[in-house]
RNA sequence: GGUCGCGUGGCCGAGUGGUUAGGCAGAGGUCUGCAAAACCUUGUACAGCAGUUCAAAUCUGCUCGCGACCUCCA
């Protein structure tokens, strides 16, 4: 089980020995959202990756501290008038303070983690409760000399950084190609190169997020809340950051720029990067007409797909795949997925069903191996999941009577699925309602239809099927009587 | 335009030099009063072309197609 760790590092391109810079200690961040809208199917991505990341660091016995970020500041200045009219007109329409929308969708935000499962970050730190730390920060990159500020905005001096550090290497860019194909952006006037970029901007008179600072009221910059963040809870260098690849650049490169220079060493060991999802083929985006929100998609209301799926079937469908990979939401991609992950569901239930054998005909301990092989291998959970079906094959056919489990092993295949399916991969065990009343009366129950059946009395045994189907309970016929299920 | 990545059987999706991925759907069978579940059997799959090799889906080159990033974005 102590295999060694292997993680695709981002920064380098390959897989590497995962070796902590302080063990058994990790330190994990990972770029949480912005909260000036709802959330998005794009959001369970990065969160139920990183969410079976943290689990299974915990689980091989690393001490983890897991920091996710609330981006609640600042990033306003793009959208700028169309998010300033937005928050004024939900303002007299609702009395909404900004920050009482930021609070919302937070709220919501943490509805739909919970919804999936994900465990809750260690520290969750907000950018508008670190504006100290940023301004501290950029303060002290102003003082190294690679930061300038023009107009009560500062900027980060790129082409000065670039000429001792190689900027770019995260995003794989070389810095020349990026000035050659910059566009005109609303402050490129104020820049000493068009690659420099924001570290704090001046406030615009109807901006409604401002803060005083050193150089006027203003807003810190796109990218600094991070670096200022995960360098005051996790150190530098930590272990591992996380976030969506479409975050590589400009953000991640600029961290790294920035981090580096005020702590003086580059901030992560482990750059992680989880791929994008598409929905039937195409990038969800706003442009595309094609946004789920985590709402939509739990309980229903999006045009885009027919109908709801459950939140343990969305995570069950990441998960199938490996997170480096784009993953396209279909209608029959998810209901293949509802399928699959209900049978694992159904195997696990009837474990404890068997009966034990004197020795075993196949080897649940090479399975087991199998898992932590793929999970090691840069956490490949797309071939845990494979076998997970395998194992769930093997407890059918033990059920069947095709093959035969020690009682050792039957043992051993629920731990299987108790840690891989449930504790790492965060699939949420559903609770049964094993109530002695409840046993007692469905004895009863499918007493009286055995007895019907006996009788040839169909109507009946089939009336008691029926009926009980519809309050959810499923009855199955075996050659060893009914079993019944909620 | 620049950078990077992808193209696997009806659908989704692993794999990366020689060995069955897996799930869903489909077909046949077993079980069964029926149903459901389950079990067994079943698939000319690796975009195209050329090359390297004893051997390529897997390496190299070219072609075609798709996507991501380059601007807030998970």
């Amino acid at each position: 089980m102590q295999q060694p760790l292997y993680i695709t590092n981002s920064l380098t391109r390959t897989k590497e020995l995962f070796e902590p810079v302080n063990p058994p200690y990790v330190g994990l961040y990972v770029c949480g959202p912005t909260v000036s809208g709802e959330s998005h199917l794009g959001h369970a991505r990065p969160y139920v990756t990183f969410d079976v990341i943290y689990r299974y660091l915990q689980f091989i016995g690393y001490k983890v501290r897991y920091v996710r970020n609330i981006t609640d500041a600042g990033h306003f200045e793009e959208e700028g008038r169309e998010a300033e009219d937005k928050v004024n007109e939900k303002a007299k329409l609702e009395r909404l303070e900004p920050m009482e929308l930021v609070q919302k969708y937070t709220n919501i935000y943490h509805d739909m983690m919970d919804a999936l499962n994900c465990l809750r970050p260690a520290i969750e730190p907000t950018a508008t409760g670190h504006i100290v730390e940023q301004i501290d920060m950029i303060q002290d990159i102003i003082k190294k000399g690679f930061a300038y500020e023009v107009n009560g905005s500062v900027y980060f001096d790129v082409t000065k950084y670039a000429q001792g550090n190689d900027y770019g290497k995260l995003s794989g860019r070389i810095l020349e190609d990026m000035i050659a194909g910059s566009r005109d952006l609303d402050g490129q006037d104020e820049k000493r190169n068009a690659a420099d970029f924001a570290l704090w901007k001046k406030a615009p008179e109807q901006h409604i997020m401002r803060w005083n600072s050193p150089w006027g009221e203003g807003f810190p910059g796109w990218h600094i809340e991070c670096s200022a963040m995960a360098s005051k809870y996790l150190g530098s260098p930590f272990d591992i950051h996380g976030g969506g690849m479409d975050l590589m650049f400009p953000h991640h490169e600029s961290e790294i720029a920035q981090t580096k220079i005020a702590t003086g060493c580059s901030p992560v060991k482990y750059w992680m990067h989880n791929n994008m999802i598409t929905i039937n083929g195409r990038k969800m985006g706003k442009s595309y007409n094609n946004t789920i929100t985590l709402r939509e998609m739990f309980y229903g209301g999006n045009d885009v797909l027919e109908r709801s799926y459950a939140p343990a079937t969305v995570r069950f469908f990441i998960l199938q795949t490996h997170y480096r990979s784009t993953l396209d939401f279909s209608n029959d991609a998810l209901q293949a997925a509802e399928k699959g992950l209900q049978r694992l569901l159904n195997a696990y239930d009837t474990i404890a069903k068997l009966n034990a054998s004197p020795a075993s005909s196949v080897s649940i301990e090479k399975i087991e191996s199998d898992c932590y092989v793929a999970i090691n291998d840069d956490f490949n959970t797309a071939i845990v999941v494979a076998q997970l079906f395998e194992a769930a094959r093997i407890i059918n056919s033990a059920h069947a009577g095709t093959e035969q489990l020690s009682a050792a092993d039957i043992t051993r295949v629920k731990k299987l699925f108790d840690d891989f399916l449930f504790q790492i991969m965060g699939i949420k065990q559903v609770q049964q309602d094993n109530s002695a009343d409840l046993n007692g009366i469905m004895d009863l129950v499918l007493e009286i239809r055995a007895t019907a059946k006996s009788k040839k009395d169909f109507e009946t045994a089939d009336k008691i099927r029926n009926t009980l189907t519809t309050l959810g309970i499923t009855i199955k016929d075996t050659k060893d009587g009914a079993e019944w299920s909620k």
